[in-house]
DNA sequence: ATAAAGTGACTTTTT
DNA sequence: GTCACTTTAT
């Protein structure tokens, strides 16, 4: 059977563990992944299951992609009907499917965290509260929370004056939802879970359809994620989860790594079955993990153990501040592939907050070298890219009232704060949403509307109401790609954008790349294309074709492996991160999300923190993280020429500065050739790291620093 | 109604 | 240093 080649005992035994629940412990790099796709091959080739009762639970859905390669690769095709992705995504589908017993249709639309912050703002407003008292934020963060532990509105415990004012903010913003036909993201799961509950029968459907239920990142599923599986395993009891509880990094969103131990209760026959040996990381790099989380308290402790041997000493740096620390990452890449002993492609840069990645990303363009940026909200959350997704969003569910609120002046057509406040006056009278007014309106035809609005309003909304109806009315025929063509012509969306400046140009190619997208959709709908598009994670937009640097959160690199990896921002109040500091749970957390940020590495691990943080744009002196202190100091390189740097009582071990001996090759004055840049004057050089580093004025593009081992470049004169 | 200029608040982490 | 949001001038 090929399902059990190259897999240890362990592995076998979960893979062929029979019915029943089954609980893997699963260490980092312990072939999880693979348990997971060869157990989903062995259901099917093996013991006859058919796909289509057969529900596995991943992460991302990158990684229900991977995922259904393999198994495919592993039977030959044989896995379709197969129920596979993100509790998200298979909310989603239930939740279209049987929309006829929810408050929405099946049109509904996801609202995304910019939506969701935006209709708590508009409910603050509409009861007088004050946003700097009650922050938005905060507020949609208690009403997420409550979501994420199965607490409707109705249920919502008041204890103090702030709890009564987050009641009220949580029973309209749902009113508002409903009405804009919408659910978020909690939503999702909080409405699958109420449909189960709601329709006996239907659970019962469901909980028989799926003999077999498999999930992935089990330490980071919430109540309501929890409680959905637990009705949809009611029938058959075979559900099998794999996870690590020292890997929970999500306790924020709702994510409860107890659910590990609720599992063993509520399933008190369940096999465990534990998976410690890795097949990822050098044993130093383990043992430096393992001294990290051994720190937390309450753990099971695991042995993690490896046949790799001890592997690179690990890299502890200190660099003066974050750009420095920049240049440094930047450099070591350079010289690590300028000596051929590693690709582009080897190589991570990890960081606790996004905010980070801007110096590492100018410091890779100022060398000129390409990397990627894991990230979706980085194009998503483009305002191009979001009017135009409002807009079709809006054309999929009329009431969508943000989306409308969004569009319905962008370009500019004359309907300003005014005429929306007459219109959404007047749809509120009339008991309908602003769309569906819209919608309605004729031009030049009586209706109540013409004493309630403006003439001069109401000319500008009714033609944009007719253009909307232009629109809906070929929803079903056009495909994403057409629909949206047309919405750019009509709109004149290209004449809009491109105002000459470099960057309108930019946003114009950022519609091209939505385009593109939408183009993949060419004979599915626009619902589907539009909740791909709100679903769509992080670890989705990774391109792994490119072979270049990776730069990502720590969050982002969970259940990913880089042969180098370099944690940047080593700091105290970075990681651990300030927010995390008064609350013991959170910093526990923190050490979790160092140990996560530590497993990834196969090879080699950089680990650097920098005197001066930089903060608001502003540097700040720092410390060096507690964590560096408890790593012990045979595991990090420079034994022989060490110092220790006290750090508030802490003792550090630091690398000398000891850089290579390399001569200068380029000195002031001379010209070179650069492959993009074209002709220019050297105007300093300076040995750094091994390297040497040069300021050149370029002719056509101006002053640059480059790498000497990087930048190809070839001597005039 | 709109464009420009000023303000302040703020950064964890994301489906 | 960056964003969203508000004020001010046209």
């Amino acid at each position: 059977m090929d399902y059990l080649e190259g897999l240890n005992p362990q592995q076998q035994q979960a893979v062929m563990a029979g019915t029943g629940p089954v609980l893997v412990l699963a260490g980092p790099g312990s072939g999880k992944t693979r348990v997971l796709t060869h157990r989903v091959a062995y259901l099917i080739a093996q013991l006859g299951v058919q796909p289509y009762h057969i529900l596995a639970v991943t992460f991302t859905n990158k990684a229900a992609r991977e995922m259904e390669a393999r198994v495919d690769g592993l039977i030959g095709g044989r896995s379709r009907g197969l129920t596979l992705g993100t509790f998200h995504a298979v909310c989603g589908r239930i939740l279209r499917r049987e929309a006829e017993y929810l408050p929405f249709d099946g049109n509904y639309v996801i609202f995304d965290a910019d939506d969701q912050l935006r209709i708590v703002k508009q409910v603050l407003r509409e009861f007088n509260l004050d946003e700097k008292r009650y922050r938005p934020q905060s507020i949609h963060a208690s009403i997420s929370r409550a979501k994420n532990e199965l607490i409707f509105v109705d249920d919502f415990p008041v204890q103090s004056y702030r709890d009564e004012v987050v009641k009220r903010v949580y029973t309209r913003y749902q009113q508002i939802l409903l009405a804009s036909n919408a659910v978020d993201f909690d939503d999702m799961l909080l409405w699958t879970v109420f449909l189960l509950e709601d329709q006996p029968a239907l659970r019962e459907r469901y909980a028989r359809r799926y003999e077999h239920l498999l999930v992935d990142e089990f330490q980071d599923t919430n109540l309501a994620q929890y409680t959905l599986l637990r009705h949809l395993a009611s029938f058959h009891r075979n559900i099998f989860v794999v996870g690590d509880a020292d890997q929970s990094i999500y306790r924020w969103r709702g994510a409860d790594y107890r659910n590990v131990r609720r599992f063993e209760q509520d399933f008190p026959d369940a096999q465990v079955i534990l998976l410690e040996q890795n097949y990822r990381s050098t044993q130093n790099i383990l043992d430096a993990a393992m001294a990290v989380i051994d720190r937390n308290p309450y753990r099971v402790p695991k042995k993690l153990f490896t046949q790799r041997g001890a592997g690179a000493k690990i890299v502890v740096r200190e660099l003066y501040d974050d750009h420095e620390m920049a240049s440094f990452v930047v450099n070591r890449i350079a010289n690590d592939v300028a000596a051929g002993s590693a690709q582009p492609g080897d190589f991570a840069i990890m960081y606790r907050t996004n905010a980070q990645s801007r110096l590492l990303e100018e410091a890779f363009l100022a060398v000129g070298l390409p990397y990627k940026l894991v990230g979706a909200q980085r194009f998503y959350g483009r305002r191009e890219i979001r009017d135009v997704v409002a807009y079709l969003r809006l054309v999929q569910n009329p009431r969508d009232e943000v989306s409308l609120t969004r569009v319905i002046n962008v370009p500019r057509r004359g309907i300003g704060n005014k005429s929306l406040l007459a219109l959404q006056t007047y749809a509120q009278r009339m008991g309908l949403t602003p769309g569906e007014v819209l919608l309605q309106l004729e031009e030049g035809a009586e209706s109540p509307a013409e004493t309630a609005i403006p003439s001069r309003a109401r000319v500008s909304l009714a033609a944009f109401g007719k253009l909307l109806r232009g629109w809906c009315a070929q929803r079903d025929e056009f495909s994403p790609l057409e629909l949206m063509d047309r919405i750019l012509a009509d709109i004149r969306y290209r004449e809009y954008l491109e105002d000459g400046s470099e960057e309108g140009q930019e946003r114009w190619e950022n519609i091209m790349e939505l385009r593109r997208l939408a183009g993949e959709y060419r004979s599915r709908r626009l619902v589907d294309f539009l909740e791909d598009i709100a679903l769509i994670s992080d670890q989705d937009t990774l391109d792994e074709a490119a072979n270049v640097p990776t730069l990502l959160t720590l969050h982002a690199a969970k259940g990913l492996e880089f042969p180098v990896v370099f944690i940047v921002g080593l700091n105290e109040g970075t990681l651990p991160h300030s927010r995390s500091f008064e609350d013991e749970e959170a910093m526990q957390e923190e050490r979790r999300l160092l140990y996560v940020g530590i497993t990834r590495a196969r090879d080699c691990l950089y680990l650097l923190y920098s005197l001066n943080k930089n903060l608001y744009g502003y540097p700040e002196p720092a410390e060096p993280s507690r964590y560096l202190g408890d790593i012990p100091p045979e595991l990090v390189e420079g034994t022989s020429r060490r110092r220790s740097v006290f750090a508030r009582r802490r003792q550090l071990w630091v690398e000398d500065d000891a850089p290579a001996a390399v001569e200068q090759q380029f000195h002031p004055g001379m010209r070179v050739q650069h492959p993009s840049w074209g002709e220019g004057m050297v105007l300093t050089s300076k040995l750094d790291e091994g390297d040497e580093v040069l300021d050149i004025f370029f002719e056509d593009v101006g002053l640059k620093r480059v790498v000497a081992s990087l930048a190809r470049l070839t001597v005039i004169s």
